[in-house]
DNA sequence: TACCTAATTGATAATCGTTTTCATTTAAGG
DNA sequence: CCTTAAATGAAAACGATTATCAATTAGGTA
């Protein structure tokens, strides 16, 4: 997970800050997507002084270099995951807990090939995300 | 287009207000999604008096009736399009000029039921939509 | 047609999430 | 160690959205 992270962001200049860590450790360690202000508290738990901007900071240096995906979920703020799998996937969402689930066999192309020679569309990319209870919400 | 949104909304007990008809006849005028911003400069036109409160209190009741639907796709702000077909459905949306076609033949069933029973989860619903670019932009 | 009343409106302020500013601190290479 | 550019946090700025409240108005009723 971070062992993962840390390396690349080094590869790219980044510093490994304290803080820096924290967040990162806290997004690897949760399988459910987190929004910025969740991100945070975690993060202060394992290192009190992780300022709410500096979370924010980190999450856009994670998402430039691709490695955090933002979830489509509607709500208020924003909320991110590690991108674990690193082909082109998608997600399961738990509506209870919030526990994601990747997936990478979306067959859409024989939607999309029609789909474009009905329309005139030329693709570019696509939103798949779905929506349901994971088994230990089910009870 | 408002002539199907009026009724419904007078059988709901709303009243028709002229700012109310100006943010609808905007929305149904319109193929592209709209932020409430631009919905309430495209209103103006009609009446000059819409206020982007307004604009935001009768989004919300369409959108409790119904009668709208939120895009996913990213921005800083929300953006909503006149919901065209009754059926479930989806959206093509061109990443150059806004343009958004409806399409309903999703068939998702399958993978549904593939992942349903790899992953356990219960799906309730799922959220699909292509970007790409219409065939005007492409010349 | 002229009320009546509850719904609606717009101005203003409040709120929430996110970004910018800037002076201070710090990671990490030399 | 030193040095320096990068990173931090506090505070303020910002944009989108929502709440407050007094004034207006749609639409039913006398």
């Amino acid at each position: 997970m971070q062992k993962d992270i840390l390396p690349v962001l080094k590869r790219y200049g980044y510093k490994l800050t304290p803080q820096r860590r924290a967040v990162i450790s806290a997004i690897a360690g949760s399988s459910n997507h987190v929004t910025p202000a969740e991100l945070c508290e975690r993060a202060r738990s394992e290192h009190p002084k992780v300022s709410l901007v500096t979370v924010y900071r980190t999450l856009k240096i994670l998402s430039d270099l691709g490695l955090i995906c933002e979830m489509h979920t509607e709500g208020i703020s924003h909320s991110y995951l590690l991108r674990r799998p690193d082909e082109h996937h998608h997600h399961i969402v738990c509506s209870d807990c919030g526990l994601v689930v990747d997936f990478t066999e979306c067959d859409l192309s024989g939607l999309e090939r029609q789909l474009s020679s009905e329309t005139g569309f030329e693709m570019e990319h696509h939103l798949l995300e779905f929506i349901g209870r994971c088994p230990g919400c089910r009870r």
